[in-house]
DNA sequence: GGGATCAGC
DNA sequence: CGCTGATCCCA
């Protein structure tokens, strides 16, 4: 095992130097020389487990090298000839640090305040230019600063460094700037050398790398109702605060580069698929989706109605009103008022009112099916009915999420305010909300999704006979593995043992134990063992694929997909069994849910190329995982399906061949 | 702020 | 059984 794991916190006991018996002292270079630097990430990586309550100091000293404390000089830009300096120094860089400071986190609503630069470690400005609290000093013209700025800012020679920088991106396309030159973003520096690190937020980065603890918002700002915005906030404070946010940002970029140079596969999914899709997740923010008001508006009258009935009758049936979004109140009604079974309970020891089980109880009791039918019902209407409508923007008429492409363990993306990665398709109530989701005149949606992604990577990864065979012969996977499960012919596989096979694919992705399958499939374990056992009969390469990557998660401490992208595993030897058996389904999981991830991230970035200029008549408007949705003017929609399809299969490489499914249609809905 | 629940892949 | 985010209740 090599010495620095990211520890779990089973082992965060044990001293780096334990095993060692260097002093870490000695271990850590104290110079800034990039070659000891160099070594130093060589020997030891990036594999501390870090977030943002630790610091370095608080630890056992830590791997990371905190470069020396320079003297600091930041200086607040209210002079014309001090800012054209700044400006002539930044035509003659290679790269600087950006950063913005705005009004709001919401990159749709936020209005630039200032703008902070930094081209050399310590030495760094802040242009305010909003500033608007009483007595406030005179600052630069706002118009004029960013003319200056303009050509630089679109240089696409000129290297841009920032934590975060699609924000800053988002923030100068409000003022008419396209930001080109995007090099470099220290969070997905970060989230690539660790990506389960609680958050990638600079306080923590420099917290841990740089061993700097940095002015918090907070600090200047307050908290709560009586926060100040940024334009309210004293120069003096403003400019020590987000001066160092651009000199902390360079600083940051050189550790993480320097760890990145250190291993060449990180390196590469950094350099060829976090960096280059930033300016598409850009893109497709700022395009937003259409969303029809009267058509969520309709639909909410509908259910609105349908509520209030199945309210009444439950309300009748228990014999009191009660709150229904309160699992609580249904609890005391259904097993102590009621007297039902309590067939299982919450981890907290609580008789559980979820739905399986619910499911359950309603082949026998009335009342439990239709709190059922009210929970589905009431949460298409308050989280997304309801909801997508406010979250249209006022100005451009559409709903722009936002995607976090630091978030997710395995190098998933995340979809928040809105979420637009979980409206509902699963029931035909549910399904419904897509059809608000549509294409303005003379457009049409175009949805195409890889079809079976995973278990294609699965057999790819395990090289399996018989997975490859079903793929290249191109059968129905779910009905290929029931007939070698159940001993049937294709023809002869039903409709139930198909479902099974397909649970059983499912749970494979999953790092499958007998106990979720069965739960899944609601039998009991020895039979899901039985199924398992035989599964892995059929499919000896995958039994064996399995095993390996458990043995190589224990021997190295993480797992890694196609394209290389390391997940740690903190937790993989433990000596609980249950968090140890945790940490072996997620190991089982991550190198098939991040290959997925990484594949349709490269697809999207040569979508995005392939647009070049028609992005006015094909626009990406969404991501869910393994599907990418556009808008897309109907003069070109067949065209641009089929070449789309054609650049998202080639996306990867693989021993079998990735296929897409394509649909159009005038809403997301149809497109399916 | 944490837990329960449920929407997606 | 893997990975998420939003909403709600309740302390």
């Amino acid at each position: 095992m090599p010495e620095f794991l990211p520890m779990s916190h089973e082992l965060a006991t044990i001293k780096l130097d334990c095993d060692t018996g260097v002093s870490i002292d000695e271990l850590v270079p104290r110079e800034s020389d990039p070659a000891a630097l160099a070594a130093y990430y060589r020997e030891f990586g990036f594999t501390r487990w870090y977030d943002e309550t630790e610091s370095v100091a608080d630890n056992d000293a830590g791997n990371v090298q905190a470069l020396p404390q320079v003297d600091t000089d930041y200086e607040c830009v209210l002079d014309q000839k001090i800012f054209d300096q700044w400006v002539q120094r930044l035509r003659q860089s290679g790269s600087f640090a950006v950063d913005t400071e705005t009004t709001s986190i919401d990159y749709m609503l936020a209005e630039l305040v200032g703008i902070s630069l930094c081209i050399e470690v310590g030495k760094a400005c802040y242009i305010p230019l909003c500033h608007s609290y009483e007595d406030a000093p005179d600052q630069l013209d706002k118009a004029a600063v960013l003319a200056a700025l303009k050509p630089i800012l679109e240089d696409p020679e000129i290297g841009k460094i920032g934590q975060n920088i699609k924000y800053d991106a988002h923030i100068f396309i409000g003022e008419g700037i396209r930001m080109r030159g995007i090099a470099h973003d220290t969070m997905l520096a970060s989230y690539v050398l660790n990506s389960t690190a609680s958050r990638h937020n600079m306080d923590a980065l420099a917290r841990y790398y740089l061993d700097r603890e940095t002015i918090h918002y907070e600090d200047i700002a307050g908290k709560g109702v009586k926060q100040k915005t940024f334009d309210q906030i004293d120069l003096e404070q403003a400019s020590d605060y987000a001066a160092e946010d651009a000199d902390v940002t360079l600083q940051l970029h050189r550790v993480l580069s320097a760890g990145l140079q250190q291993d060449e596969k990180l390196h590469q999914v950094y350099r060829d698929i976090e960096m280059p899709l930033v300016d598409v997740l850009l893109e497709i923010e700022q395009n937003g989706v259409l969303i029809d008001r009267a058509m969520l508006e309709m639909q909410g009258k509908e259910i609105a109605q349908q509520l209030s009935r199945i309210e009444q009758e439950i309300y009748q049936l228990s014999g009191e009103v009660f709150n229904l979004s309160s699992p609580k109140q249904i609890q005391s009604i259904l097993y102590e008022k009621l007297e039902l079974p309590v067939l299982r309970k919450t981890p907290k020891g609580q008789p559980s009112t979820a739905e399986d089980v619910l499911e359950e109880l309603a082949a026998e009791y009335e009342i439990p099916a239709l709190i059922l039918e009210q929970r589905s019902l009431n949460k298409l209407m308050s989280t997304y009915i309801e909801r997508l409508p406010q979250e249209i923007n006022a100005r451009t008429g559409r709903v722009h999420t936002s995607y976090q492409q630091a978030v997710a363990s395995t190098g998933r993306l995340s979809s928040t305010s809105p979420n637009l990665q979980n409206i509902p398709v699963r029931t035909a109530e549910g399904r419904r909300i897509r059809e608000a989701f549509v294409a303005p005149a003379g457009c049409k949606i175009l949805a195409l999704d890889y079809s079976q992604i995973e278990l294609r990577i699965m057999a790819h990864l395990s090289a399996d006979n018989s997975l490859l065979n079903a793929f290249a012969k191109g059968l129905d996977v779910h009905r290929a593995t029931a007939a070698e499960v159940f001993g049937a012919s294709l023809e002869q596989v039903s409709a139930e043992q198909r479902r099974a096979a397909k649970a059983i694919n499912f749970g494979l992705i999953y790092g499958m134990s007998a106990f979720g399958l069965g739960k899944q499939l609601s039998i009991g374990r020895n039979e899901a063992q039985q199924y398992v056992d035989t599964y892995f009969e059929r499919y000896p390469g995958v039994k064996r694929y399995m095993e390996e990557t458990k043995q190589r998660a224990r021997d190295q401490g993480y797992v890694e997909t196609v394209f290389g992208r390391r997940l740690y595993l903190p937790d993989i030897n433990a000596r609980n069994a249950n968090v140890r058996q945790y940490a072996e389904r997620t190991a089982i999981n991550a190198p098939m849910q991040g290959s997925a991830a990484d594949i349709i991230k490269r697809a999207m970035i040569t979508v995005h190329h392939w647009l070049g200029d028609n992005r006015d008549a094909c626009k990406m408007i969404m991501q869910v995982h393994d599907e990418l949705v556009f808008e897309v003017a109907e003069s070109e929609v067949e065209r641009c399906c089929d070449s789309i399809a054609e650049l998202m299969t080639g996306a990867a490489d693989l021993s079998v061949e990735l296929e897409v499914d394509a649909g159009i249609g005038r809403n997301w809905n149809e497109a399916h």
